[in-house]
DNA sequence: GCTTAATGCAACGATTCGTCGCATCAGATG
DNA sequence: CATCTGATGCGACGAATCGTTGCATTAAGC
């Protein structure tokens, strides 16, 4: 009984078209976005993109959860504020990433979307997970008061970054991100983080 | 010699415009932003916003400028603690706003356009002046280090809430502004905004 | 090889977009 | 108040885009 097939030509075209998607995002923006670009670019028709994903926030909701399923390993690099930077590092890699650029400027365009927003706890989420090994790290060594919240440290560490890509259209660079991380760790020392 | 005519129903048309753009960007957003449905709600013509304005872009700079130019003073409470929170405060008051928040998503989602970065430029200088004010007093009574770089400081202390609002879709609260405040009051003190 | 998803293809009605010519309205001026 | 003219209203239009549909073709799965 044969109702679908994953394999072969359909995982092909699927992947072409995700892969498409991302490059008109990162040449067009989500405003310049359509299933016709998208299909062009991807070289299939248009009704094959219509029929399988139907509107373009669900193509984009596919291509996002393609594409940010990619986790990293907490840093461990000894102690919180190493640590930090390395946290802080990744996040400018992605920043500084055409394509992570464009998959995050989508993602604010399209927050208001059910689906993406769901994407976009859930890597939070997962975030937080990782980010609360290195705190639960640093809380042990005596290097931040216990009870310093993860998710707290989690959105500190990226929001100058994401700040300067969204908002001020500053230059994202290392001395952007170091900055970020010694600022977390000052206020995460300080208690700022602590949940009261 | 008459050329144009700066006042009485002129002006009428452009307030109503304005005003409309933004209530169509508070209930559709940007991406559904439209010349028709601005000028249907403004009572007007498609017609005149296309002659006055020529495009979108056009009628969104006019309307970012119009509303944006709104400067409010520093604050000054005494001590550094007290300002940022107020800085603080102010921020989330925008970020808060139906219509602040709107005018904050096209900004982001229009902000390749050269007039909307101007537009963005010309705020955070503005803002950062502001701080400038701030900061100085602190390193006067001796609570800052001198060196504290004021461009940093006034972006540190809106990049949580912009972060909150944009990219995490958290919620939008005071703790969440104090908290900010508190973590660049721990971060200032430890000279992480001091220019090398 | 056979069956049938999956895709290609072309055409279509519907909608939206930006422009135009002309009539009308209302500041500005004397 | 009368006149001039810039600004707007109005309707229509061609163009472009959108999403769908029916049918032919391809290729995955058995």
């Amino acid at each position: 009984m044969t109702q679908t097939r994953p394999g072969g030509r359909t995982a092909r075209t699927r992947a072409a078209v995700l892969q498409a998607t991302v490059d008109e995002l990162v040449e067009s923006g989500y405003a310049g976005l359509s299933m016709e670009s998208v299909a062009h670019r991807a070289g299939v028709h248009k009704a094959t993109v219509y029929r399988r994903w139907g509107t373009l926030d669900g193509l984009l909701v596919d291509a996002l959860t393609f594409f940010a399923d990619q986790s990293v390993p907490a840093p461990d690099t000894g102690d919180i504020d190493g640590d930090l930077r390395e946290l802080a590092r990744s996040a400018l890699a992605v920043l500084t990433d055409r394509a992570g650029q464009a998959l995050v400027r989508a993602m604010v365009s399209a927050g208001h979307h059910d689906q993406v927003a769901q994407v976009i706890r859930a890597f939070w989420a997962e975030h937080t997970t990782m980010v609360a090994k290195i705190v639960n790290r640093a809380v042990r060594r005596g290097e931040l008061p216990s009870g310093t919240q993860p998710t707290d440290v989690s959105r500190a560490i990226g929001a100058p970054l994401y700040m300067r890509l969204l908002v001020t259209a500053e230059p994202l660079d290392s001395a952007a991100a170091d900055q970020s991380a010694a600022a977390v760790a000052a206020a995460a020392r300080a208690g700022v983080f602590v949940s009261t």
